[in-house]
DNA sequence: AGCACA
């Protein structure tokens, strides 16, 4: 397909998304599908690095709604962005995220007292906005179906399951066997992780502030060996260790100079005290 | 590919 003769055209009027102004903090989600909660939006970031807050917005056309995400920085929004876009958010219609720099930053700041994430209805007259939610404490845990999306960012393949008839039998084989099944490499599962690919300038305290949004999470050691450092964190429960390593697996610190997070299973739990 | 602490 040759180029349209357009293309001079919507260049000239419609310049594309600068993913490069580093003034931008703010990411514009779309993509979502009408019944999409606030609070599915909250734990979609909630665990990103650098994560501050979110806003779902009901733009008063059709159904539709949009969501914005803000961050400490345009570096860990770009992060974000880069692990959640194209993710699949709902498995049954096969609705994918459609992440980009928002326009603008969000102005909305976290007003204390205020719930984590803001629902703005412009879909007519009957709400009013700036309704905050707070689920029942800010540590809740994560409902499992939300989980998914995350890890989902690579590789859609789990996805097959999606649709059938999961847990009707009862107490089945659902209980999952990571106790001898190897999610990394040829390690063993373990409830403390083996954190490397960290950059020169990796802190102990920007690790912690990553981990400690995971429930579970005990405790970080950082050792610096050599030059590069590599961390061990250690999880209450082999389950919890294995989604933070889930979600985190690949992302981008703000300390990063090179790749993102490379997780695996340590291989010998973290000594007791 | 890089796995410490006791």
């Amino acid at each position: 397909m040759a180029q349209q003769p357009y293309d001079r055209y919507y260049k000239a009027a419609a310049p594309l998304p600068d993913y490069t102004n580093p003034e931008i903090k703010t990411l514009f989600i779309s993509g979502l599908p009408d019944d999409v909660k606030a609070r599915e939006i909250h734990n979609l970031f909630r665990h990103r690095p650098g994560f501050d807050a979110c806003q779902l917005k009901y733009t008063g056309r059709g159904n539709q709604v949009v969501a914005f995400a803000t961050f400490f920085s345009h570096q860990s929004a770009i992060a974000a962005l880069r692990a959640l876009n194209g993710v699949k958010f709902d498995p049954d219609t096969g609705c994918a995220l459609h992440i980009e720099l928002a326009r603008t930053n969000s102005w909305r700041k976290r007003k204390p007292g205020s719930g984590p994430y803001v629902v703005i209805d412009n879909r007519d007259r009957n709400n009013a906005q700036g309704s905050s939610s707070d689920d029942g404490g800010s540590e809740s845990d994560d409902p499992s179906e939300t989980d998914k999306q995350d890890s989902g960012d690579e590789d859609d393949v789990v996805n097959a399951k999606s649709g059938g008839s999961a847990g009707v039998d009862g107490a089945e084989a659902a209980v999952s066997n990571q106790e001898d099944k190897a999610t990394e490499g040829n390690t063993q599962a373990c409830s403390t992780l083996f954190f490397a690919n960290l950059g020169p300038k990796c802190t102990e305290d920007e690790l912690k502030q990553v981990l400690s949004q995971y429930p579970g999470f005990n405790v970080l050691k950082m050792r610096g060996r050599g030059g590069l450092p590599v961390a061990f964190a250690d999880f209450e429960e082999i389950e919890q260790a294995t989604k933070a390593m889930e979600e985190l697996q690949d992302t981008q610190l703000e300390s990063s100079d090179r790749g993102g997070l490379h997780i695996e299973y340590a291989r010998s739990k973290m000594r007791k005290r």
